[in-house]
DNA sequence: GTTAGAGCTTCCAGTCGCTGTAAGGTCAAC
DNA sequence: GTTGACCTTACAGCGACTGGAAGCTCTAAC
C-alpha cells in the first residue's frame, strides 16, 4: 500500500501523512525497492488514530502523545482522560466565546436595514457606539 | 502619543499594532523628530474599531475592509450586513463542530474510569472502537 | 557627564498545521 | 518512446501574530 492509498483509506492527504512523518508524530514508513513509501494495516491504525484526536480538536503534539499512550500497556486512563477534559473545557472556552460573538453580531445585524443606506448599526457597534435597542414608540 | 501609550489605550500590543500598519490594515503613523510613531485620537479609534471586528472573528483583511466602509459615506449597509451575516454563519459552524467535538469527548470521558487501569474508552473511541454504552445489567 | 534601564526602531525567525510549488525519479499504458 | 500520473525531496507561503537581535533615544540617578 502507497502512500496514496493510504491517504484515501484514512481521509488524510498523501502531504499530510508525510509532514506527519516529519514531524515525528509517525515513525518513518517502510520504503520499497524505488523508494516510496509503503503502509501497512497497523500504520493506517496510527493515521486514523491521529485524525480522529484531530478531528477531536487535540494539537498534533496531543495527538501523538495519546497515540503513544494507546500503544503503552501501562498508561494509566487517568492520563488519557485527565487529557480529554482539559480539551473539553478548551472546547466549552471556545464555544461561549463564539457565541458571545454570536449575540453581539446577530443584535446589530437585526437592527440594520440592510439596505442602499449608509446608516448602519453593524459599524456603530463596531466604533464603539451604544447602540439603542428600543423601538422610539 | 507614543505606541506603547496606543496599545494602553486599544488592547494591542505596540508588535500588533506595527504589524498592522506593516500589513495595510492602519495607515502609517506620523512620525516624531526621533522617528517615534505617534498617534492620534482619530487614529486610536481605527485601532479600537480593528480590534473590535476582530474579537468578532473577522479576519484581518475583512476587518480592514469593515474600517474602509466605516469611513466610506458612500457605503450601504447592505455590503456590511452580509458580511455580518457571513460571520454570523461560520460562527455557527464553528460552535456546532465544536459541539459535536465535546459531544464524543464527554461521553468517552464519562465512560472512563480514569484510574490506575489501562483501559480506557477514550483510547477506544479514537482506535475506532465502538462503544458500547449500555450497562451488562 | 556618564551610565543604566526602559522604550523606540527595523528586520528576521518561529509558531501551528498544513498546502503549494518546483525539480526530479518512477511506473504503467499506449 | 512518450505521455501522464504517481512518487520523492526541499523550500516557500498561509494567518495573525510573537519573540529576539541589534541599534538608536530618552530619562533618571549618581
Amino acid at each position: 500500500m502507497n502512500i496514496s492509498q493510504a491517504a484515501a483509506a484514512t481521509g488524510l492527504t498523501s502531504k499530510t501523512i508525510r509532514f506527519y512523518e516529519q514531524q515525528g508524530v509517525i515513525p518513518p514508513a517502510a520504503r520499497s525497492a524505488n523508494g516510496y513509501r509503503i503502509y501497512s494495516a497497523e500504520q493506517l491504525e496510527s493515521l486514523r488514530f491521529i485524525k480522529r484526536a484531530r478531528d477531536l480538536g487535540f494539537s498534533l503534539d496531543e495527538s501523538r502523545e495519546l497515540l503513544q499512550l494507546s500503544q503503552d500497556p501501562s498508561r494509566t486512563s487517568a492520563s488519557v482522560k485527565q487529557k480529554a477534559e482539559l480539551q473539553i473545557q478548551r472546547i466549552d472556552q471556545q464555544i461561549e466565546s463564539l457565541q458571545q460573538m454570536r449575540a453581539i453580531l446577530e443584535s446589530a445585524a437585526r437592527e440594520c436595514r440592510g439596505d442602499d443606506g449608509a446608516e448602519c448599526p453593524i459599524l456603530d457597534q463596531l466604533n464603539g457606539v451604544t447602540v439603542d435597542n428600543e423601538s422610539p414608540e
